[in-house]
RNA sequence: GGGCGUAUAGCUCAGCGGUAGAGCACUCGGCUUACAACCGAGCGGUCGCAGGUUCGAUCCCUGCUGCGCCCACCA
């Protein structure tokens, strides 16, 4: 066996019989990982740094290809930097944090946390999940929350070191560690003092299952079925207005008739006809018996329903609004359970409407609607049957129930949805960012103009950065929220529930002039709005922090703008008064080949780790790479088929040019005076094209467009393979005499370093292998090509003319390859006679490339006849002779 | 309801105010000493529809249609 060679060792001049991909992912990331080519060099100032804010996977998470997607496009994009001469700050990040953990330990253990439990520090665990689960202490609950974590981000750090990721994993964080929690508590506070976090007690759109409030961007609108209810409400007295109905009866129509019970007005729009005459009338509600105000607004829609509308507290946020602007009273019935409370609210005191009252409590929202509207038909309220509609209904992203509204005390962080200024100036920060595709930007700015609300941040969870908040308690062991005890900064990170504030003792804890703690932990996205503070090290390592901030580069996906973007942007903004990042790159989905999004419950997603090993790492770089930036993407093994083909084309290239011989190799490319030896004019005109590739490319990548830098080096690479190559080979052989072989030589090996290095960003492994047969150091840590270093000047002044060259001599070669395809010949076939028409004009270019045009054509003898093409195509006449027929 | 994107070969996608491109698939030919997991040649398109601007439109403008996504107060 051969030793495979080291990067720093000389240039082993080793060269494989037969290259190939396999193994190459393990090899090359250990000896990354060993000699830290990716290491980041602390000592570089912020001009010379390029930084990225790593989007931290979610790790609870399954792994998924669309993982590995977008994450190799900010690759992509780091190692170009890099060879750009940047010091890359590229850590690696792990959202353990939050409600995803929680799910996945209470599933993978089979536990529930009680945090009324006390800690069990000999607790175990049966081997297989129970079907009961077993409760345990806020504290064994967050251990194994630890311990799983660590298990999921052990398989990521897997898979994204076989991908090639080239992270310095030196530098990495997760989001519920020691650090994330003390710089999200730090920052909470600071928003505390500076007033743009508060506390309120409001009415809170509330997930029942989960039974913890939600923030308006984890919502989502889902179709539900529901049925519209005509329910009569009963006007007072006699009444004779000719405009009710005959009955003296209000008729509603509404899909949550089990919130009769809530009913505080009816609502219809100031200007509709039809109920103008009750404004400023009271009527009584069916089966409760409540006198309900009749009002006007004029969000009241004339067209939708009955076009008098009942407000309810609470059925929507519609409702909110009209509970708010019209003062109306509260009675509000659903719990946090999602069930009917047990009392019945303020204002219901008739004995029937008790009675009625009493069959709903308890129930769940469904079966108190069945309860109800069996209780309106008996009465008579209920006209007609209900109809059934689909509408759509507001859901908690991650639950299975539809959002009630609940009135809590939550924190809140002001975010521009209550305040136009705000608003205005988040708006303007939108404008400092550099958008990648820019069109992304209009999802922020339409996130920006339809917020309603400032941003609910506090959660009825256990897993998670708790909110860093003492109370203290009254006679009647009552918090007094108005006058929080805050933590010193400098104890920081802390949990409430288990530390005693200042002046106080453990002992106080819950009594009548002690203290409690906050019960709440933040929002994930709280903390993960502070990963460009938090991988930087804000607070805890400033001289780092001075180097890589505000960071260049913000990759994430498009469905995270409105939570992650948008709330690390409103983070910045008010501790660093700008944005945090220069750009913002955002990634496209990935779709399964029927055009929909990826799904675990169509069981068609595909393990990444078996791709990777299946076809190779470069190949699946190579079709995420190949994918325009914010463009939904299908899952195709075929682009990754293209992908392995490219990598191992160019081992096989790389094999080629590099075994034409070993005397002439120069021992440093980079060296000018090496292009003095590329004498021949057809080489020359291959490196003027491939000089305008790397402009290209160079052009692409700085804008961000790392498929157009691909598409480009591919084009070019294809090529020089299947023309250039062919046309020098046997010239580079030295059957034209040495100085043209030395050419040839050369300008294949010039080619070869420079092709090299505009696919490492893309290949990794395949280039960093082939550049290890010949070059010192990593590929990674070389410099990106320039058209310079290709001749440059030098062949710009001669580039009309050799252009022309290196186009005549390809359309030759190609005439040549279908006389004989037509003919139904071998490309080998020797041609004994051959004749090129061509015009005057480029008489001159036919002949200056014929010696590499018979060569590689096998033509023995030839005849360039100077006047226009006849008629037709190449006419093969034979074996013997063969005529070329050119339009030049 | 508002907005963004998109529509090009059988499939996946580039492109562009001036004679329509690539890969895959398909057909034919070739084991040519870097590569048969390869190479060469070929077949294949009213550039979604309708108008407009222009000497000229796949490209720019307007409208429409399909698809995807984002947002929106769910009575």
């Amino acid at each position: 066996m051969t030793q495979p060679p080291q990067p720093t060792s000389e240039p082993s001049r080793y060269l494989p019989d037969k290259p190939s991909l396999e193994g190459l992912e393990a090899k090359w990331s250990g000896v990354w990982a060993e000699q830290g080519v990716y290491s980041f060099d602390r000592t570089k100032t912020r001009e010379q740094v390029y930084s990225i804010d790593t989007p931290p996977p979610t790790v609870s998470g399954s792994l998924h290809v669309g993982h590995v997607f977008s994450y190799t496009h900010t690759d992509a994009i780091a190692r170009f930097q890099r060879m750009r001469g940047k010091e890359v700050f590229y850590p690696m990040g792990w959202d353990d944090n939050g409600l995803a953990t929680e799910r996945r330990v209470q599933n993978y253990y089979g536990v529930r946390c009680d945090p009324s439990l006390p800690y069990d520090p000999d607790l175990v665990l049966p081997e297989q999940p129970g079907k009961q689960q077993i409760s345990i202490s806020r504290r064994n609950f967050t251990q194994l929350c630890d311990q799983l974590t660590k298990l999921d981000e052990q398989a990521f750090e897997e898979l994204w070191l076989r991908l090639g990721l080239s992270v310095d994993w030196s530098m990495t964080y997760a989001t519920v560690g020691a650090r994330s929690r003390a710089v999200s508590q730090r920052a909470f506070l600071r928003n505390y003092q500076r007033g743009h976090a508060y506390m309120a007690e409001a009415p809170t759109l509330w997930d029942v299952t989960f039974r913890t409030a939600v923030a308006q961007a984890e919502l989502e609108d889902r179709d539900h079925p529901g049925a519209w209810h005509r329910i009569a409400f009963h006007c007072a007295g006699d009444s004779a207005h000719s405009n009710s109905a005959p009955d003296n009866r209000v008729y509603i129509e509404t899909t949550r008739p089990e919130l009769l019970p809530a009913c505080v007005a009816l609502v219809a729009h100031p200007s509709d006809e039809r109920y103008t005459h009750l404004f400023g009338t009271t009527v009584r509600s069916p089966l409760f018996d409540v006198e309900i105000p009749v009002v006007a607004h004029r969000a009241a829609e004339i067209d939708r329903g009955a076009g008098i509308a009942m407000c309810c507290t609470f059925g929507d946020l519609t409702d909110v609004q009209w509970w708010r602007e019209l003062d109306l009273s509260t009675r509000a019935v659903v719990g946090w359970d999602g069930r009917v409370v047990a009392e019945p609210p303020t204002g219901l005191s008739s004995t029937a409407g008790r009675e009625a009252y009493a069959q709903l409590a308890g129930l769940t929202m469904h079966s108190a609607r069945q309860k109800v509207v069996e209780l309106l038909s008996a009465s008579g309220d209920l006209e007609g049957e209900p109809r059934p509609i689909t509408r759509p209904v507001k859901f908690y992203e991650k639950g299975e129930k539809p959002l009630e509204i609940v009135t809590t005390r939550q924190w809140y962080i002001r975010n521009g949805g209550r305040d136009d200024e705000l608003r205005a100036q988040l708006l303007k920060r939108g404008t400092e960012l550099s958008w990648h595709p820019d069109y992304m930007k209009v999802r922020y700015d339409n996130w920006v103009e339809g917020l309603n609300g400032d941003w609910l941040i506090s959660r009825q969870r256990f897993f998670g950065v708790p909110i860093p908040m003492w109370y203290p308690l009254n006679a009647d062991a009552e918090p007094d929220y108005a006058n929080p005890i805050v933590p010193h900064e400098a104890l920081l990170p802390m949990d409430p529930s288990s530390d005693t504030p200042p002046g106080y003792d453990p002992t106080d804890r819950g009594k009548p002039g002690g203290f409690a703690g906050d019960p709440d932990i933040m929002d994930t996205w709280a903390t993960s709005s502070l990963t460009p503070q938090i991988a930087g090290g804000w607070g805890s390592d400033e001289d780092l922090f001075a180097r890589v901030f505000p960071m260049d580069l913000r990759p994430q996906a498009h469905e995270i703008i409105r939570t992650w973007l948008f709330s690390t942007l409103l983070r910045s903004h008010y501790e660093h008064d700008q944005v945090p990042w220069q750009h913002a790159g955002i990634s496209g989905w990935i779709l399964d080949p029927d055009r929909k999004k990826m799904s675990k419950s169509k069981g068609n997603v595909v393990t990444p780790m078996a791709l990777l090993e299946e076809l190779g790492s470069d190949a699946v770089r190579y079709w995420a790479a190949s994918a325009r930036p914010g463009t939904d993407t299908a899952f195709d093994t075929g682009q990754m088929k293209v992908g392995r083909r490219l990598a191992v084309k160019l081992l096989n290239a790389s094999k080629f040019v590099l075994g034409l011989g070993e005397a002439d190799a120069p021992a440093n490319l980079a060296d000018v005076t090496e292009l003095s030896k590329v004498t021949e004019p057809l080489d020359n005109a291959m490196l003027g094209d491939l000089a305008r590739a790397v402009d290209a490319a160079t052009i692409a990548f700085e804008a961000y467009d790392y498929s157009r830098a691909l598409e480009r080096a591919e084009q070019f690479f294809w090529f020089f393979c299947d023309n250039y190559v062919e046309l020098v080979k046997t010239r580079a052989y030295g059957e034209h005499g040495d100085a043209a072989a030395a050419s040839a030589r050369t300008a294949l090996r010039l080619a070869l370093r420079a092709q090299l290095r505009l696919f490492a960003p893309f290949l990794p492994f395949a280039t960093e292998e082939v550049w290890s047969w010949w070059q010192r150091g990593s590929v990674h840590r070389s410099s990106w090509p320039t058209a310079d270093e290709l001749g440059g000047q030098r062949v710009t002044s001669q580039v009309a003319l050799e252009s022309g060259l290196l186009g005549t001599a390809t359309t030759l070669i190609g005439a040549i390859r279908k006389a004989k395809s037509d003919a139904k010949l071998s490309m080998r076939t020797e041609v004994d006679r051959a004749t090129i028409y061509a015009t005057v004009d480029s008489l001159p270019h036919v002949q200056a490339v014929l010696g590499d045009v018979a060569a590689a054509g096998r033509l023995r003898h030839t005849e360039t006849v100077c006047r226009p093409a006849p008629d037709g195509h190449s006419v093969p006449v034979g074996r013997d002779e063969l005529s070329v027929e050119l339009s030049l």
